[in-house]
DNA sequence: AAGCGCAGCCTTACGTCGTAAGGTAACCAT
DNA sequence: ATGGTTACCTTACGACGTAAGGCTGCGCTT
């Protein structure tokens, strides 16, 4: 017989890496119990001795990604004193730990328990705020207002690369003279924005400067409001 | 036999609208084909002859809200020569259509298709904009920045109401301890706000405020670059 | 050495889901 | 009468999460 190679025991921790894994690779929809059982070469019920199911699995999930935006918080220039660059310093590295995660906006979601580990994530925006003359009243105020930005995402409100997908039809012509009497103002605004990006509307939204844009925005309002 | 009722014919129409009710009565995890199915009388596959789909379906709920908040944008005070205050106006009117549909934000979050009256309803916001002296850049950036405002939701990051449930248990003083070093400045931030709401955590969040104070804090940033 | 207990993984099976394939009854114009 | 179209139904398949229980081998006690 050929000697079997002693199988690595299961671990919660294999486990939630190989699904954080399997997620980046293959989109979260193809992180189902049988499928991740396979990845370990294993059969789906023997994960139920790890988890006790597919909601733990993904609570399990965003503690991963959780944890992930801590250590990047961690990296950040501590002797920064500039609440105003920290707090967009976080939040940009917090994007770079998003893009790495597609699937994780959509899965906080639909978590309805807070994970552990987020809540000091927030103590520390909250202690950077208060460092910084901020009253709790503002302080509590700014974390709603911040939104999902300490997370490392916008409301993207419909993901990119949705818009009715390419024009190549023959009838693009038409359509879009009626596009265009019909929503005049986006026609116009898209024309105006499209001189650099030649042609495809794809890619005309520079995610990481709306982002950046948003982020300084509220920074701006909430200084104000400080004084 | 008993005269049977003449039962009045399915449609996409009356399809959607009967999904929308039950998506409101008893959550959007109840809107399964055969549970819809029975609610109009008639066999889950019935309803492939009216919709391509369950995707198709979804895709129908969130045309639905749409059209809602066209119907609410389109009721407000159209002589409102004050840019701020329609925007405003129109955002909380939106959110008083997401506050009858809660299941909307979540099925928003996974559609990979934009609704075509979405395009309809930007419009109007950007033309509000541009007609108040904005550019067609800044324009388009505040419609990054707004997110889901002109939806109706913020960014809520995790549901209300799921901090860890109650802490009627008896180790709850230790607990409140030992989450007071671990996280100071969050717990000195609710100690701070909770002083009108007696004692319960659950509740001192005031949504309502918290939207209005992003609505504005964006406005007035808005407001401030357009200059 | 012998027996036991339990950690760790597997097998089987159930109910629910979306939906493909094809059937059937009512109605209509010819 | 007849053929076609519309609207709904029946059956069935595969994938999903998971409850219930079985098997195996390691470590511990005695």
């Amino acid at each position: 017989m050929v000697a079997k190679t002693s199988r690595k025991p299961l671990s919660r921790e294999r486990v939630l890496a190989t699904a954080v894994s399997l997620a980046d690779r293959e989109g979260i929809q193809a992180v189902t119990m049988r499928r991740l059982g396979a990845d370990l070469h294993v059969e789906a019920m023997s994960l139920y001795y790890h988890l006790p199911g597919k909601d733990a699995l993904l609570d399990g999930l965003v503690e991963s990604v959780v944890a992930e935006l801590t250590t990047a918080a961690g990296h950040l220039d501590s002797d920064d004193r500039d609440w105003r660059g920290r707090l967009r310093q976080q939040f940009l590295s917090a994007r770079d730990v998003m893009l790495r995660h597609p699937w994780a906006p959509g899965v906080f979601g639909t978590r309805r328990t807070i994970p552990a580990g987020l809540f000091a994530y927030y103590d520390g925006i909250v202690g950077t705020l208060v460092g910084a003359g901020f009253s709790y009243h503002l302080a509590h105020r700014a974390l709603h207002a911040f939104g999902s930005l300490p997370l490392g995402f916008a409301q993207e409100t419909f993901s990119p690369a949705s818009a009715g997908g390419s024009m190549e039809d023959g009838a693009a012509e038409a359509d879009l003279a009626a596009m265009a009497e019909a929503m005049p103002h986006l026609t116009a605004m898209v024309a105006a924005e499209m001189h650099d990006s030649a042609g495809d509307m794809l890619g005309w939204c520079d995610s990481q400067a709306e982002f950046e844009f948003t982020v300084d925005l509220l920074l701006d309002g909430l200084a104000r409001l400080r004084g």
